[in-house]
RNA sequence: GGUCCAGUAGCUCAGGGGAUAGAGCAACAGCCUUCUAAGCUGUGGGUCGCAGGUUCGAUUCCUGCCUGGAUCACCA
C-alpha cells in the first residue's frame, strides 16, 4: 500500500477513536495531498472539512491528529500545525527504501501494472487518400500513438486501427483535376511525394472550381445554383458514380493515385515513428451499416420519409432528426460507422472503442452512441470519442483546399533542420560519425514536435505560431532530451571511475530539500500515468516529465554528484539520478519519443 | 436560434474547493579553468472574461450574461 493511502486509513481510525465517528461518508472528506514545496513537510491533511467531527478549532483538531499520526504511522518523523493544515514530515529511511526499490528494479515503471486488463480498440489517424497530412493529422497522429502506449503501459491490450477514408468526392476531385491538369505526371516522374502530388491536384481542383463559379454568377446565376452547376463539380459526381458502378478505367486511376498516397503516408508515419494493427479501407467497409439500419427501420426504431430516405428522431434525446439512408437507398457517413463499430465489436471483441477525432465531429459521434444504444448493443456504452481540439494558426483554421496549411512533411524537415544547426552551432556532436549524428538530430526534431503537440491538454484548441513554435529551450522536448542525456553522461562517468553504485545499506541520510523533492517527484509518477490513462490525456504526462527534468537540473547545478566525497551521498545522488533518467525516458516513451543518451 | 467546448501574465500554455495562482517564450541583469550552459539564478509582468449563488474557504463547483470556436447536410 502506498504511503498516502496508510495516511488516509490512519486518519480514519484516529477519527473512529478520537471523535466516535463511524460515519463511511467521512472517507471523501479526508483530504490528503502533497505538501506545497515552499512549505515544510511531505505530505498534508486539510483539518477544515473534519472540523464536524472534532468540533473543536482547526488548531487543536490539527494537533489532535497530527499527533495520533505520527504516534500510529511509523514513516511519519513530525508534524506541524500551520493555519488548519497539519503538514507531515516522512522519515527519510522511507525515501531512501523506496530509492532502493526502483534502484533494484531496472524496469519498475513498466513492470507494474496499474490498470484494468481490458481489450482496448483504438482508432486514430484515419487520413482521406485526397491530401497529404497536416498539423492537425499530426496531432491526431500523436494523441493516438500515445494513449495506446499509456493503455497498453498499465495492462490493457490495445488494437491500434486505422481507417481509411479512400473513397468518395474528395477523392474523384483530384483524379478529376489530374485527367484534366495532369498530362500523366507521375510521382517518380515530376520527383513528387505521392501523397503531395495528389494533394496538389485536390487544390488545383478548387482553384478552378472556384473559377467556374464565378464565371457562372457574373452571367447571373445565384451563388448556390452555381455552386451546384459548375461542370466540374458534375463531373466529379459522374465520377463517384463511375467509381460505385466498378467502372474499370475510374477504379484504376483511383487505385494508381490511392497507391502513391499510401507511399507517401507511410513515409509519414514511418517519420513520426507511428504503425497501426489494423488497416481498414472504408471502400470496403462503407457498404456495412445498411442492413443494421434496415433492420432498426423493420423493427420501427427508424422511419422511412416519403421520397424513400431512412431517418432516425433524436429530438426526445434534445438533439435533431438524421439522415441514415438517402432516398437512393445508399450509405451516409453515420451509416458506415454504425457498421464499423459493429464489424469491430463482432471481429475483434474489445471492451472498448475509442476513436481519436476531431472536435468538429462531437455532434457526430454523439449521435452514433445513441444510435448504437437504440439498436440494443450493450456495448454502446462503451464507445469513447476522444475528442481532440483544432491546431489553429494565427490567421485562422488550416484548410487544405486553400493551401493554408503546415504540411506534415515540411514541419518535420524544418525541425530537422533547426535541430541540425543548433547542434552544428553547440559542436556537442563533433566526435560522433554521421550516422550517429543524423540519428540523434531527428530524435531531438521529432522530440520537439512531438512534446510540443502533446503537452497541450488534447481537449483544448491549440495556436501553432510558425516563428516561435520551433523552440529547443525551455518547456520543450529537447530540454528534458537534454537532461537525460546529461544524467547519462554522468553515470557514464561514474561507471569509467568504477564507482559502486546499487543498494544503500545505510537508513539514515540527511537530505537536502532538491533531493526529496525529486523523490518525491518519482513516487506520483505512477499515478500521473494512471490518471493520464483515465484521463485519456498524455499532457499529464508531458508536463510531468517537465517537471521533473527542471527538478533535476535545479539538483544537479546545486550539488555534486560524482564529486561528492560522501561515498553514502554519492551513491544516493547516482542513484537518485539514475532514477530520474529511468522516468524520463519511460514517461517520455509513453508519448512516442525517443531519449538520447547523447546530445 | 439549439447543442457542445473554451476564456488564467504581452504571447503560448500548466494548474485547479484550501495556504502567497505557476512555467516557457519575449525584455532586462547575472553564472562556464569543476559531473554536458539545449542548463542555472534574479527583475518586471495577473481584477484567473463579467455578475450573482453554494461554502469555513471559489480562479476552481452552480446559474445567468459577454466574447471566441465547433456543430446542427441526401459531404465524409
Amino acid at each position: 500500500m502506498n504511503i498516502e493511502a496508510k495516511i488516509r486509513n490512519i486518519i480514519l481510525q484516529a477519527l473512529r477513536e478520537l471523535y466516535h465517528c463511524n460515519d463511511a461518508l467521512s472517507e471523501s472528506l479526508i483530504q490528503v495531498e502533497m505538501t506545497r514545496p515552499d512549505i515544510e513537510g511531505d505530505y498534508t491533511v486539510v483539518v477544515f472539512p473534519l472540523l464536524r467531527f472534532s468540533r473543536k478549532s482547526p488548531a487543536d483538531t490539527g494537533d489532535e491528529l497530527g499527533r495520533y499520526l505520527k504516534n500510529n504511522v511509523p514513516e511519519i518523523l513530525s508534524y506541524q500545525v500551520i493555519k488548519g493544515f497539519v503538514n507531515l514530515r516522512l522519515d527519510n529511511f522511507y525515501w531512501i527504501s523506496f530509492l532502493n526499490e526502483i534502484t533494484e528494479n531496472k524496469d519498475f515503471w513498466m513492470t507494474n501494472p496499474i490498470g484494468k486488463q481490458d481489450t482496448i480498440m483504438i482508432e486514430f489517424s484515419s487520413p482521406n487518400t485526397n491530401k497529404p497530412l497536416h498539423l492537425g493529422h499530426i496531432r491526431n497522429n500523436l494523441i493516438g500513438n500515445s494513449l495506446s502506449l499509456i493503455l497498453k503501459s498499465i495492462g490493457n491490450t490495445v488494437i491500434k486501427s486505422n481507417l481509411v477514408n479512400d473513397r468518395g468526392i474528395h477523392i474523384c476531385k483530384s483524379m478529376l483535376a489530374y485527367i484534366r491538369f495532369g498530362h500523366g505526371e507521375t510521382p517518380e516522374s515530376i520527383g513528387r511525394k505521392g501523397d503531395h502530388l495528389v494533394g496538389d491536384y485536390y487544390v488545383k481542383f478548387d482553384q478552378e472550381y472556384k473559377k467556374e463559379v464565378n464565371d457562372l454568377t457574373r452571367l447571373g446565376m445565384s451563388e448556390e445554383e452555381a455552386a451546384n452547376k459548375a461542370p466540374l463539380m458534375q463531373e466529379a459526381r459522374e465520377m463517384l458514380r463511375l467509381w460505385e458502378s466498378n467502372d474499370p478505367d475510374t477504379r484504376k486511376l483511383w487505385q494508381q493515385m490511392n497507391g502513391w498516397v499510401y507511399k507517401g503516408f507511410a513515409e509519414t508515419y514511418d517519420r513520426l515513428g507511428i504503425s497501426f494493427d489494423i488497416t481498414d479501407y472504408e471502400s470496403e467497409t462503407y457498404h456495412l451499416g445498411k442492413q443494421l439500419v434496415i433492420a432498426g427501420l423493420s423493427d420501427g426504431l427508424f422511419s422511412r420519409d416519403t421520397d424513400g430516405s431512412v431517418w432516425v428522431d433524436l429530438t426526445g434525446e434534445g438533439l435533431d432528426k438524421k439522415i441514415l439512408l438517402r432516398s437512393d437507398g445508399t450509405s451516409v457517413y453515420i451509416t458506415q460507422d454504425i457498421g464499423t463499430a459493429n464489424y469491430r465489436f463482432n471481429n475483434h471483441k474489445p471492451d472498448k472503442l475509442i476513436y481519436v477525432v476531431g472536435n468538429e465531429q462531437n455532434y457526430h459521434f454523439q449521435v452514433l452512441a445513441l444510435i448504437m444504444k437504440k439498436l440494443g448493443y450493450d456495448w454502446a456504452d462503451q464507445l469513447y470519442h476522444l475528442s481532440y481540439g483544432m491546431v489553429e494558426l494565427p490567421s485562422g483554421r488550416m484548410k487544405s483546399r486553400e493551401g493554408t496549411v503546415v504540411d506534415a512533411d515540411d514541419i518535420i524537415d524544418e525541425m530537422i533542420d533547426t535541430a541540425a544547426k543548433i547542434s552544428a552551432e553547440l559542436g556537442k556532436l563533433n566526435e560522433l560519425n554521421e550516422d550517429d549524428k543524423t540519428r540523434i538530430i531527428k530524435t531531438i526534431a521529432l522530440g520537439a514536435l512531438k512534446y510540443f503537440i502533446l503537452k497541450v491538454d488534447p481537449k483544448k484548441n491549440m495556436t501553432f505560431i510558425p516563428e516561435e513554435s520551433i523552440d529547443f529551450n525551455g518547456n520543450t522536448g529537447p530540454f528534458i532530451q537534454y537532461t537525460f542525456a546529461r544524467i547519462c553522461s554522468v553515470l557514464r562517468k561514474a561507471e569509467d571511475l568504477n564507482i559502486i553504485t546499487g543498494h544503500i545499506s545505510v537508513q539514515q541520510l540527511p537530505l537536502n530539500k532538491r533531493e526529496t523533492g525529486l523523490i518525491k517527484l518519482a513516487h506520483s509518477f505512477r499515478s500521473v500515468v494512471s490518471d493520464s490513462a483515465s484521463d485519456m490525456n498524455p499532457a499529464l504526462i508531458a508536463n510531468f516529465c517537465y517537471e521533473l527534468a527542471r527538478e533535476y537540473n535545479q539538483f544537479y547545478h546545486d550539488y555534486p554528484v560524482i564529486k561528492e566525497e560522501n561515498e553514502d551521498y554519492r551513491k544516493f545522488r547516482l542513484n537518485l539520478s539514475a532514477a530520474v533518467a529511468s522516468i524520463l525516458r519511460s514517461g517520455m516513451g509513453l508519448l512516442g519519443i525517443e531519449m538520447p543518451e547523447k546530445m
